[in-house]
DNA sequence: GTTATGGTTTGCCAAACGGGAAACTATCTG
DNA sequence: CAGATAGTTTCCCGTTTGGCAAACCATAAC
């Protein structure tokens, strides 16, 4: 079945940008067994606040990350449908490669092509 | 000078760094159908052949694509493996994201507290 | 062997990135 | 109230990015 890329293709930018950086994946890494506050979640990374900070907010602007303040601290937390929709594009894509790979090959065996153009 | 392609690891970081951009990701979207020289794939972009070179180079660094010059142009194609092994750590991601939420369900279930929930 | 074609190299630029320091706000805690 | 704690804001700095133009190979094609 075929997503509307359209609807999330702009974050697209934004959300593989946001796991270019081994900090920010750490924090994936981390954040995906349970929420964590910002100190909480700074402390591996040898870095200060500000440094930190600038990073949760680009894992934000990613959607692949939710934070709330409640009292002086700010909870941070998966944001599991957009991680899902950056799958789903790497998905399609290895799909499409597989099909256009099965129909070399169906090329190859019979010597004839088929030109579908859905994408 | 002959470079060890064979024992070059292209990191997750040069992956999703090479994936944050449009241009490249539509270069991926061209490129899951078949392959093709570099002025062809450059045409549907408007922008300068050194321009776009810089983008097939890092898609290259980022192991997604391969690219073998034969005579004076160079062939692009998908280097399939790579897309697969990003596709796999997000995979990974959202499996242990899953398997803390069921566990946190299961913990707030059997009425063993909740700690978690106060925002 | 001259010319067109496909790609490459070099140099340039503005903007964005990833880090730091310092000073500041806001909220617990004693 | 006086700290201490958790974030935030502002400014700074060197590097990388993503684009351009122009000159430059190298190989087809005539």
């Amino acid at each position: 079945m075929v997503f509307h890329m359209e609807n999330y293709r702009p974050t697209l930018d934004a959300a593989f940008h946001a796991l270019a950086d081994p900090t920010r994946r750490a924090v994936i890494g981390r954040l995906v067994k349970g929420p964590a506050p910002v100190t909480e979640l700074a402390a591996p990374f040898g870095m200060g606040l500000p440094s930190f900070m600038k990073h949760l907010r680009v894992l934000e602007a990613g959607g692949l990350i939710r934070t709330e303040k409640s009292g002086r601290t700010r909870m941070c937390r998966i944001d599991a449908g957009n991680l899902v929709a950056v799958e789903a594009w790497l998905s399609r894509q290895r799909e499409q490669w597989r099909a256009s790979a099965d129909r070399l090959a169906t090329y190859v065996e019979t010597g004839m092509g088929n030109d579908d153009d859905a994408g």
